[in-house]
DNA sequence: TTAACTGTATTATTTCAGGCGATACAGTGA
DNA sequence: TCACTGTATCGCCTGAAATAATACAGTTAA
């Protein structure tokens, strides 16, 4: 498992590790039941602390990515990548509800919020 | 003009102030080339420093809602209210820009994204 | 049973950004 | 020139986040 960590990134390096353990479930190169390494090993190769390898793994395993069997190992998740989609409409969902309750507290009616977002959306593409 | 100041807030003391300008203008309480205290003034009144003030100055015056006169004072804009709108639409367009890149960055389709912000938008009322 | 491996819990250190204040500076006008 | 405007610079403080050091606890196989 060889990722790639970039210590002066602004995003914290636990943040990169779950991003790119995303990544390789979207892409099919880690499937059901595929192990992880363990934690001292993956912070071994990345030169990093094991708490911060452990960090990341509980972000995932709360996202339900992955699971672990006690003392055993890490392993992905059966239907990760659907618990994958889930986690990023999640995000994505928030991140709308977030801009719709902002709007609405400063009194834009419904009419001029979708206007905003219907702008926005056009300067997207 | 008495201002409330909620020091053990957590949003900074130069943005309530912001805020609240913002508010009077909505309302009319505030209207074209009506003065605003000088820095000292209020920061004397909130017992607060003059730095304080003035950041809060400054942010109103990139907003457009506020001028100075050089040496002289600070005043209402002509059009502070059409300004204050627009920089309402400014921060949430700037909301619903960030919630589009992300989910498109994640790979979602047009359609999801749609389908997720329809989602947020019913769960709101 | 014990050695070697799993993940976990606790606590400390470090870093960084934001907010705010002290203080000195600069422009204007009565 | 005095008394008032806003401005610039600098430094301190604090709180939160990220990471690390280290000790703990469970499982498995020789």
């Amino acid at each position: 498992m060889i990722l790639e960590i970039n210590s002066s990134s602004s995003t914290p390096i636990y943040l990169q590790i779950v991003e790119q353990i995303h990544r390789r479930i979207a892409r099919g190169a880690l499937t059901a039941e595929d192990p992880l390494p363990s934690v001292r090993q993956l912070a071994l190769e990345l030169t990093i602390n094991p708490n911060t390898v452990a960090r990341a793994y509980l972000e995932l395993e709360f996202q339900g990515v992955i699971y672990k069997r006690q003392a055993q190992g890490t392993y992905v998740s059966p239907g990760a990548g659907e618990a994958s989609r889930v986690e990023r409409d999640r995000m994505v969902a928030a991140l709308f509800a977030r801009a719709i309750s902002e709007a609405a507290s400063f009194g834009m009616t419904p009419e001029e919020i979708d206007g905003v977002y219907q702008k926005q959306w056009r300067a997207h593409r």
